[in-house]
DNA sequence: GATTCAAACTTGACAATGTAAAGTTGCTCA
DNA sequence: TGAGCAACTTTACATTGTCAAGTTTGAATC
């Protein structure tokens, strides 16, 4: 066996998985492929390829095919809420503050579009299953509840309850960010020039409806 | 070749393909299994296979698979149309009308999830490809205009075009069907009983708006 | 330090899938 | 009648998800 004084420090080997990393590599290497070669390419196999291990390695850190996906998911959830974070410097203004996160919402769609298409899709029939997903989504929910309260609370709204508003507003720039996605409706289809002022169009809508 | 004087009349031969009614047949097909085994079982196999012709006979139909399901999304546009003719039996109302209009979206994206999440989803990665399928969902966005517009005139709204009102309302719900059927948000959570009541609560959200 | 043992990973295999290539069947019209 | 074209079949192959059976390795125990 010669290769066998062939030996590699851990430290400096790039891929020192065994303990640790692998799971992480593999959900950023699964992003990677999603977003740069899209769903069809996004095979339980490339991805392993991707990061240079055997086509079984996975299956140790995650069930099957789809609890991998569902941990890309999650992440889609984590990276959103990133996004999220950066757009809303501070502010004070509840009402500006609820409609930079719709307008972070769709906007993290548009730059993430198989991503977002993932999170909310039929490659994850049962989320249940997965836990990590679930709370996840639940983080999302409540991210956007806590501004609606606050601004209700602010404009004495009171014909509704702020959870049926947070829904009411999350349905709409998700939905929104999936026609724009999809190709459903476009700026140009309604005499607009882009995406953005669209999305404050429709933002403005909300805004009405909260006042 | 003694079966050769087998003869069957085309009218009577119930799989008298050859002339006309494969393709449909196999969207049928498609779409039962979409519904019932789900995503994952929906196969170009399974679907000849049940059909009873060859693995490679629906390419002479589709392109390949992704043609096969933007015929099957196309059919899901169609489906939705039906219903929500039958949920509006001639109103003259026209708030009321749009409100129908959103109820019949969200109850048969809860009775079609897997065909819903499909029409929109990332299975068909670029619907510019399939005329078929955008032209029912230009379809679908006219019919939601129609209505808009209709109620806008009627209560004198004009800080909106009705375009924008239209895609904010189409947003709203598919956004609600899409968060419905992924689990996101449920009634339970914000204490209502049961998805009608949730819908309807939405779509006094939505009414507010138009007022 | 040697031993042991579970966790992390690999090798090899198999059935199912999408799809290309080449052939066959059978309407339809000249 | 027969010629041609569209509808279908047969065969084949690379790729995929996943199972079963190893092998490696890092750390805990003696």
């Amino acid at each position: 066996m010669p290769k066998k004084n062939i030996k590699k420090s851990p430290s400096q080997n790039k891929k020192a998985y065994h303990h640790g990393n692998l799971r992480e590599a593999l959900v950023d290497a699964a992003i990677d492929i999603l977003e740069n070669e899209g769903l069809k390419a996004l095979s339980l196999r490339a991805v392993a390829r991707r990061v240079g291990v055997s086509q079984t390695a996975p299956y140790h850190h995650f069930k099957d095919k789809e609890g991998m996906l569902a941990a890309v998911a999650a992440k889609g959830f984590m990276m959103m809420e990133a996004a999220q974070n950066i757009s809303i410097p501070g502010e004070e203004n509840t009402a500006e503050n609820i409609l930079a996160l719709g307008r972070g919402y769709v906007t993290f769609g548009l730059k993430h579009p198989a991503l977002l298409q993932l999170m909310f899709g039929p490659e994850i029939p049962d989320p249940k299953n997965h836990p990590e997903l679930m709370s996840e989504g639940q983080k999302s929910f409540n991210r956007i509840l806590e501004g609606v309260t606050a601004r209700m609370d602010e404009a004495g709204i009171t014909y509704v309850t702020p959870s049926i508003v947070t829904i009411s507003a999350w349905s709409m720039v998700h939905g929104l960010a999936i026609l724009l996605i999809g190709g459903k409706i476009t700026p140009e289809g309604v005499g607009l020039n882009n995406e953005e002022e669209l999305i404050e169009q429709v933002a403005n809508v909300l805004h009405k409806g909260l006042t």
